[in-house]
DNA sequence: CGTACGATTGAAGTGTGTCAACATTTGTGG
DNA sequence: CCACAAATGTTGACACACTTCAATCGTACG
């Protein structure tokens, strides 16, 4: 079901103008495109870094794994959203499509030749690299001090700030994800959003539970300890 | 007051020379020189960043809180770090000194107008940013999916990688301190610490625990998975 | 339409938290 | 420098939030 938002002149977080680049202004950067399976690797961890992406459609997981298996998803990449952005040379993380996505890619070395000479660009690079910055900060509290309600809330209120389109969060990752995100297991996730339902907090278009519907964002919001 | 820094030709992570800025070569940007008292703190989180600031003797945590009092502390800043470069114009973190603390201020705007025209300026202040960033990533790590030896190991080998001298890792912050750092409580490190112990991996200088001599390196690294 | 995958729910287990007692160290004032 | 008080650290017993294991259900998609 496609919801067609008709006129969108609103400045998307993290645009590639944000930039300061565009392929009109500088036609030495190339914006080429590429699609991506759900599931597929987008790069690995300790990968050579030589692109920066941006989500055109789609969603895409960024994580890193330890030995035995255990995984720590550090961010969601959603539509507009700029990732692999990383300074030195190599990948921090892997990052994978969640499910089918179109990615637009920049050659990371032309950018930071452009960064060079343009300090425009550099203080956008580095605001960028702040925003991360920010958000981890963020996600260290939640990950080290939240209960698990308060993870959960805290990730719809998140989600629904960045994807809501109609009022209906269609949240593209699995259960799975989601707990590898808020550092707990799917059965938790899963009895943390039945528990929101059973206090009227959140409801279910249809019968599926894929769409969530915030009836309460207020409630929602106390859940989640300001900090 | 100013200060004049005489010859420091030694490379500290993250040095004011780092910045490619010194007295020397930029006289429009001041050094001062500010020392707190143990538990004392030098920025609140929300309040407008003025200042930047190098460790010149102690040691610093960076934390957020809860409104019901849980913390979670972000980073500890030994000799030699730079913290308080947030962008936007107020602090994340409130920074308290962990032990009698000196530190050098350095006028936040001074360093971005310097920066806006010095491209090396530039990008050490992303380099710098995208360190700290690395460390909230791997954080986000530990915290979300570490046990709890798992971190105190790992919380052994980064001091031990940052303060070691003679062999002795001499830890200036509390048991709790390491716990809202560790997203533990006080009692589970204290027991961690303790088994580490009797498993031979450190030992204790004198009768005091507050002096740990990390025995088996190698032993640690392996209870610390590797990511 | 059936098979497979993901989500939900229940029951039982466990790692870490909580509460409490005690030990040790640090700080303070005489 | 000692004596005491206060703060910090250790250890034990018990509690509980979350995990683990497992069964069932629902939905998607060949």
């Amino acid at each position: 079901m496609f919801v067609r938002i008709t006129t969108d002149p609103a400045p998307r977080p993290h645009s590639l103008n944000d930039l300061g680049m565009t392929s009109d202004s500088n036609p030495m950067v190339s914006l080429n495109e590429f699609t991506y399976k759900k599931g597929n690797e987008i790069y690995g961890e300790k990968e050579p870094a030589e692109y920066i992406y941006q989500v055109k459609s789609g969603a895409v997981r960024s994580y890193k794994l330890l030995s035995d298996g255990r995984r720590q998803i550090g961010a969601f990449h959603l539509a507009g959203d700029i990732f692999g952005l990383e300074n030195g040379s190599s990948h921090r993380f892997t990052a994978e499509a969640v499910v089918d996505t179109t990615v637009r890619l920049i050659k990371r070395q032309s950018l930071e030749t452009v960064a060079e000479s343009d300090a425009v660009v550099a203080r956008n690079l580095l605001r960028m690299t702040t925003t991360n910055l920010q958000h981890a900060e963020d996600h260290m509290l939640l990950l080290g001090r939240k209960t698990s309600l308060e993870r959960v809330a805290a990730f719809l209120i998140e989600m629904d700030k960045r994807l809501t389109a109609a009022g209906v969060l269609a949240l593209p990752m699995s259960r799975r994800d989601i707990a590898d995100y808020l550092g707990l297991t799917l059965e938790t996730v899963s009895r943390a959003i039945s528990r929101l339902h059973e206090l009227g907090i959140l409801g279910f278009v249809g019968n599926t539970q894929r769409q969530i519907v915030l009836l309460d964002r207020q409630q929602l919001a106390n859940l989640d300890l300001q900090n």
